[in-house]
DNA sequence: GTAAGGTTGTTGCC
DNA sequence: GGCAACAACCTTAC
């Protein structure tokens, strides 16, 4: 049978190593490659001008290369519910594939569409590629318990074997025989919109430092594997987070979108570690990629991921409400200039580092200012370019030390720690320019300098730059006594998660298809 | 029940 | 630059 096929693009914004839009092709007479602009994501996530840039580029990309295959992407505005019923009238669709999606609204989203396929007569093949591993299987191979640590979802990763090998990009060959009906007024129908067609402000853009899509991907991803020395020895923990160059790939925001494939990554890095002394996870750019894997797990195996209340792995802490201290930490005038630049960089360029993140992590809740991990989780989502659902809640977490990590005693001090890696403060000059004068010696702790050195400076504390807003060594001592006091309350069935019986199976949308099928 | 280990803390001393 | 002390959490493995 010949059919007409949707392959819905969501993330995986790319042609190499998309089992989905290879099944796609198979057997296919037409082919329409569809990206929906859900109202769902504007309406209840946060999305920033540089985040919808590098969407709207990936999309661009996405379509150059659909043009090399003589085919095109079709772009919808619309809720997936309302549109694809029409859509798969309109074209006498046959077949919808797509990339496995594993966060909660995906997951109820794609339900609903499978059933409407149903009712259509549309035959649903999901594919797994945006992780290493099928998630829901990592859990069953930890007999049905969410693993809570990184060295137990190492070792039953291992057992599991490799991650499957990327496929190749589709060809003129697997294209033999299908076609896109492709209208002239296509561009007007089913264009990519800019930003301005979305009613963005665009004022607020920043640099462009990270453009979007699959080809600038792989162009990123063979310059650093070019470098196998640095590949072979990088170790996380000892990569700065205030260079001025990024000290890391910066490959998140691609693998976000799924420009770049993990296991396309994964596989050139062993490429690159084959027959050569290497570092190992958790360290390693491996170990990077199965951190990404660990919290995509504990993301579906625990209920509420990205909330406190309702979330039983969570330590259920008594946060305060501060609107103020809050606004200052979000518009970076806590008036510790490390904080404060780090986000200056977030705002302005949508990438800090990871110990940066730990930084203002760590000052926002448990460190300093006391203040939820969800309140910072939405300003993350909001400006990082890679900010994504599981990764963002389990970071938050584990930084807040409500989660995962429970050394709470160990608090980042916002003046040491920027020094260890940055002792003139360039860093803070490049995006702080209003401390650009400012003697060394005074650049972490400006209120300290006396009057004179300000005015030198050109910078008066508390009218060019602001005061601290909290006093560090007074509060942050304070606050360890209030995460002591929060861990105490928690009852013993608190403590985890797998206490009890095992999680009830819920079985993933490929799964769900896969037992249609066999009926 | 206990010991070991946990990506990535800070300070002060040598 | 290395090391101990600081205070002491959790989960896992035995």
């Amino acid at each position: 049978m010949s059919h007409n096929t949707i392959h819905w693009f969501r993330k995986g914004l790319r042609l190499h190593d998309n089992p989905a839009l290879i099944a796609a092709l198979k057997d296919c007479r037409h082919i329409y490659p569809l990206f929906l602009l859900d109202p769902w994501f504007p309406k209840n996530t946060r999305i920033g001008i540089n985040r919808w840039r590098f969407l709207i580029e990936a999309l661009k990309d996405l379509d150059s290369s659909l043009k090399k295959l003589n085919s095109r992407l079709f772009v919808v505005r619309g809720s997936p519910t309302e549109v694809l019923p029409k859509l798969f009238k309109q074209w006498k669709i046959t077949r919808l594939t797509f990339e496995v999606d594993t966060e909660p609204y995906s997951q109820s989203r794609d339900k609903e569409v499978m059933k409407l396929a149903k009712e259509y007569g549309v035959e649903v093949t999901p594919k797994i590629s945006h992780t290493l591993y099928n998630i829901d299987r990592i859990i069953d191979e930890n007999n049905g318990k969410t693993p809570m640590t990184y060295i137990r979802l190492q070792s039953v990763v291992k057992a599991m074997g490799h991650p499957k090998k990327p496929i190749p990009a589709p060809t003129n060959e697997d294209m033999r025989g299908v076609s896109t009906p492709l209208s002239d007024d296509h561009e007007e129908k089913f264009g990519i919109p800019t930003l301005e067609d979305l009613g963005l402000d665009t004022s607020s853009l920043g640099p462009h430092l990270f453009p979007g899509g699959e080809q600038e991907a792989l162009r990123r991803l063979d310059e650093h594997m070019e470098r196998t020395n640095w590949v072979c020895k990088f170790e996380k923990p000892k990569t700065s987070p205030n260079s001025l160059i990024p000290s890391t790939t910066v490959l998140s925001p691609y693998v976000r979108f799924g420009c770049l494939s993990a296991r396309t990554f994964w596989w050139r890095l062993a490429d690159v570690y084959r027959g050569k002394t290497h570092s190992d996870p958790p360290v390693s750019l491996h170990g990077q990629l199965l951190w990404r894997e660990f919290f995509y797990t504990t993301a579906v195996g625990i209920p509420n991921f990205n909330k406190m209340e309702g979330n039983s792995a969570c330590v259920q802490v008594d946060w305060d409400n501060n609107p103020e201290h809050l606004a200052a930490w979000r518009e970076a005038r806590t008036g510790f200039p490390f904080i404060d630049t780090i986000m200056t960089q977030l705002r302005q360029e949508g990438w800090i580092h990871h110990l940066a993140r730990h930084a203002v992590a760590c000052f926002l809740t448990r460190g300093d200012l006391w203040i939820s991990w969800e309140e910072g989780q939405k300003v993350f989502e909001e400006l990082l370019l890679d900010s994504d659902w599981s990764l963002n809640a389990g970071n938050w977490q584990w930084l807040s030390a409500s989660t995962f990590f429970h050394q709470y005693f160990r608090v980042y001090s916002p003046i040491a720690f920027g020094k260890k890696t940055d002792k003139h403060g360039d860093y803070i000059k490049k995006y702080l320019p209003v401390l650009k004068k400012f003697p060394t010696e005074y650049i972490y702790e400006p209120w300290k300098a006396p009057r004179s050195v300000q005015e030198r400076a050109g910078c008066i504390v508390g009218k060019d730059y602001p005061r601290p807003i909290v006093d560090h060594e007074v509060v942050h001592k304070k606050n360890i006594l209030r995460m002591k006091a929060a861990y105490a309350k928690r009852s013993p069935e608190d403590k985890t998660i797998n206490k009890g019986e095992k999680r009830k199976a819920s079985p993933s949308i490929k799964e769900m298809f896969q037992k249609k099928a066999k009926r």
